[in-house]
DNA sequence: TGGATAGTGATACTAACTATCAGTACGTGA
DNA sequence: TCACGTACTGATAGTTAGTATCACTATCCA
């Protein structure tokens, strides 16, 4: 909330009912579960609001293994990768400074210039059977 | 071709066509950019045939930096990662072991097992100017 | 060549957004 | 504490990327 205050963004009654489901909701969500969760908040202010928290640095946007995206609140506050489990959807964060190593010599090799990276790990997390359930 | 009739999948027509056309197109294409060039053919079989050099490995869907995915040929065969120039566009391959190493490493440091992963570099290529041409 | 069936195009539908616009509410300045 | 500019909102319609359905057609094998 303060870091929409600190941007000059109003915090506004539907603004506040979106960031505390987010932190209640420690798992990744679609912006559809989010609007059905907040029926007196209209589709678009919760994509537009969704969409100022990921400018913001607070939520992120993750692609789960076929596109489709779901938002996690971002708990640290460095850069970070994602792992999305492929049976439940939990999203996890990593840091990771031997991929941000290996980023930085892989730069030197290809041409152009490196100006930002995305890495997603598709797990099966602990709390998922590894093979699916079957 | 080859692979479609490897795999028993008849040879067609439509096929034929986009298939040419994709091996023209070193670039990143959209589907809609493909379905433009080539009106005789559906849109719905551009989207199942792309889906279909995907699933064969022929081809490779690579989401963009805002996530709107583009599709690019695979020129190499084994598993790789993607650059993606921001300015025009340009889709490039590269396969780098450190990166995989640095996986491996990263798979015993979180919880659950690693299934997949997605890696892009986002990058200013060489033929466009890295300020964005201000 | 004939026939089973994979593949096709048209169309309608879905998901995930974005644009528009009139109306509301927030906060500042007086 | 009122007025007023503008940020924000909800409803609605439109867009983009893709899937589902279904009657029709082209492939390929016997």
């Amino acid at each position: 909330m303060a870091v929409l205050e600190n941007r000059g963004y109003r915090v506004t009654a539907p603004r506040k009912a979106i960031a505390k489901l987010l932190e209640q909701k420690h798992e990744g969500f679609t912006a559809e579960a989010l609007s059905e969760a907040l029926p007196s908040v209209g589709r678009a202010t919760v994509f537009r609001t969704i969409k100022l928290f990921v400018e913001a640095g607070v939520v992120c946007r993750v692609p789960k293994m076929d596109g489709a995206p779901v938002y996690s609140l971002a708990h640290v506050d460095q850069r970070h990768h994602h792992s999305v489990c492929v049976q439940c959807g939990a999203v996890g964060e990593f840091e990771a400074a031997t991929i941000d190593r290996a980023l930085r010599a892989i730069g030197a090799e290809i041409p152009g210039q490196i100006v930002d990276h995305h890495i997603e790990l598709y797990v099966t997390c602990d709390y998922c059977p590894a093979d699916g359930g079957k």
